[in-house]
DNA sequence: GGCGATACCG
């Protein structure tokens, strides 16, 4: 890089002139002192470089008394010293003297440093480069990074870095802005930059953003690796948008890049959190086509499963997939038994749940903080509070430290069993044990208060988490919403879906179902479909809970033609009816003479559960 | 640089 300095002048700005950058500067105070700065500048260069390279800083700083630090940052560029020693001088004029020398220069010295190849010496000053809380905006770094130099090389490689920079220091959204403008500026990003921003945006949950990128990487022809289509389909399968992500798989093939373990396992993963008609059968097909395509499943391929089933309500089904994964040489972990013990919690099987966390330790597994969740959760659903605490004060024997997860557990329990008392008493001994309350721990202590009926301490409650810096979140409002609901106040809970969303919350399935509940129980049909509308609006479909909600609402007004049209158009929908709905199918139509259409449907609902 | 388990709301 040829840099060239207009003579008597500070810096203000730079410009490509025939390939090379030349930096404007603005001039000193007198043009007398110029001149001889100037002068003896060209005698000093030499050494100053010697000064600078043996970090005798104390003499660098006598010579900086006529000479203005940027300029000889200028002159050390422009005369080609060693980047080593110019990033010695940047840093220490910084840093001692205070100075922030102008983006141009900053980049030249980038510039530099990459004709020798010094590539973890940018990555280093970009890191700290984009912690600066007085942060250059995008349009002035990449401004600068293309006058500094036109090779579109060097450009593209320390864009690439400055995104990768940006999303390490948890700045994503910079890190997108970076990405866009590189392209813009047309310099060539690559996966090393461009798999971290996606993985950002996925755990951003900003999935537009993640398919906007994928499909910028496809069209700047950025080659992607395996793991590139891997966060994507991560992405879109948390979003339940099942179908893109099997499209991904396509591109994969198009690509000629083939798949893996995690490919296929991320995908089994976004089957089973998708609650549609055969979820468990879909999951399983996709593991006969792993294996079809020579992809063998592994530990997580079973411990997704399992998991799967759990909560699909079939233990049975995850045990049978327990003692598949040893019969085939894999070896259950941690993860496997906390998925298990916790299914035979939910499913009332605590003995059960016991005796799997005995026999753990003869499998060679060690229990960790997940472990013991579980088993205290499925003591505290059978109201077994004791045995619970019993487990609480047990881990840190064994060890372990109670995680804020663990205090909720144990919290909530309490205030589900009238013991408000012991429950604010665990809340303070948080913070003295090293954990942070979270607003989910204030959200269990606010339930405990409504279910006394005492929304006033409620809402008390939630100033006081407010100062201490921790806002209420949806579910804080789905709480309230409830507990209005509960005491006839419908209109009152639906006032404060307005106010989620001033203050920017999105109200999620269970607040309009709540709040469609509440309408229902007093009879106001009109006033539930109106929020199921307002939730359709939102972009949310209604799910199975919605429709056990309104099934409910119009069978107790007697509606119930309306009541069967609305199970019709669930099943159209691909959702699967549940044990709820064939309790109110069973109490609310056929105790009264009323066979519903999917009669054969629901019994065998009632047959599975 | 990618996949898996727990609490608070229907």
């Amino acid at each position: 890089m040829d840099i060239f300095i207009h003579r008597s002048s500070k810096v203000f700005g730079g410009k490509i002139f025939d390939g090379r950058l030349i930096i404007f500067l603005r001039p000193f105070c007198s043009s007398d002192s110029t001149a001889s700065t100037l002068t003896s500048h060209s005698l000093t260069i030499p050494i100053l470089k010697d000064l600078i390279s043996k970090q005798h800083w104390s003499e660098v700083k006598a010579h900086l008394k006529e000479t203005d630090p940027t300029a000889l940052l200028c002159h050390l560029l422009s005369s080609k010293a060693d980047p080593e020693i110019i990033l010695r001088y940047y840093n220490w004029s910084q840093k001692e003297l205070k100075i922030s020398h102008p983006l141009q220069l900053s980049f030249g010295l980038l510039h530099s440093l990459a004709t020798t190849k010094s590539y973890s010496k940018i990555r280093a000053f970009l890191h700290k480069f984009v912690q600066d809380e007085n942060l250059h905006s995008n349009s002035s770094i990449f401004h600068a990074l293309s006058i500094c130099s036109n090779k579109l090389c060097a450009n593209s490689i320390i864009a690439d870095m400055l995104v990768l920079a940006y999303v390490r220091n948890l700045r994503t959204r910079l890190g997108f802005e970076a990405f866009k403008r590189a392209g813009d500026y047309g310099f060539r990003l690559s996966m090393f930059s461009c798999n971290p921003l996606l993985s950002a945006l996925v755990k951003d949950n900003a999935i537009g953003d993640v398919e906007y990128v994928y499909k910028e990487m496809m069209r700047r022809r950025i080659e992607p690796n395996v793991i590139t289509f891997n966060v994507v389909i991560n992405g879109l399968c948390k979003v339940g948008k099942l179908n893109k992500a099997r499209d991904v798989i396509e591109d994969m093939k198009a690509w000629g890049i083939p798949t893996n373990v995690v490919t296929y396992n991320t995908l089994i993963d976004g089957y089973c959190k998708m609650g549609r008609v055969g979820k468990m059968y879909k999951a399983d097909a996709i593991l006969k086509e792993m294996v079809a395509n020579k992809v063998f499943p592994n530990e997580v391929t079973y411990n997704i499963l399992i998991d799967g089933f759990c909560k699909d309500e079939n233990v049975s089904a995850a045990k049978k997939l327990f003692e598949e994964l040893q019969r085939r040489g894999l070896k259950p972990n941690v993860v496997t038994c906390n998925s298990l013990i916790n299914g035979l919690c939910c499913a009332g099987k605590l003995d059960e749940a016991i005796e799997f966390w005995d026999e753990m330790l003869g499998l060679g597994l060690n229990r960790n903080v997940v472990t013991y969740n579980v088993l205290m959760n499925g003591f505290c659903q059978k109201k077994m509070i004791k045995e619970a605490r019993d487990l609480f004060d047990d881990m840190r024997g064994h060890g372990l430290a109670p995680n804020a997860i663990t205090f909720n557990t144990l919290i909530d329990a309490y205030c589900k069993n009238g013991m408000m008392e012991e429950a604010f008493v665990l809340q303070s001994s948080m913070l003295e044990k090293g954990v942070f309350p979270l607003a989910s721990t204030y959200n269990c202590l606010i339930g405990g208060l409504c279910i006394n009926g005492d929304i006033k301490a409620a809402r008390k409650l939630i100033f006081e988490m407010e100062d201490k810096g921790l806002r209420a979140d949806h579910i804080t409002y789905n709480i309230l919403i409830g507990a209005l609901c509960q005491e006839g106040e419908s209109r009152k809970a639906a006032k404060l879906l307005n106010v989620m969303f001033k203050v920017g919350l999105s109200p999620s399935h269970v607040t309009y179902n709540t709040l469609m509940d509440g309408f229902c129980m007093e009879g106001n049909l009109k006033a539930a479909l109106n929020v199921r509308m307002q939730m359709e609006n939102k972009g949310r479909r209604a799910n199975v809970v919605t429709y056990n909600v309104l099934i409910k609402g119009f069978c107790r007004k007697g509606k119930l033609k309306d009541a069967n049209g609305l199970l019709n158009e669930m099943l159209e929908r691909g959702l699967i009816p549940n044990r709820t709905t064939y309790e109110i199918v069973r109490e609310e139509m056929m105790e009264k003479g009323f066979i519903p259409d999917i009669e054969g449907h629901l019994y065998n609902v009632s047959i599975s559960s």
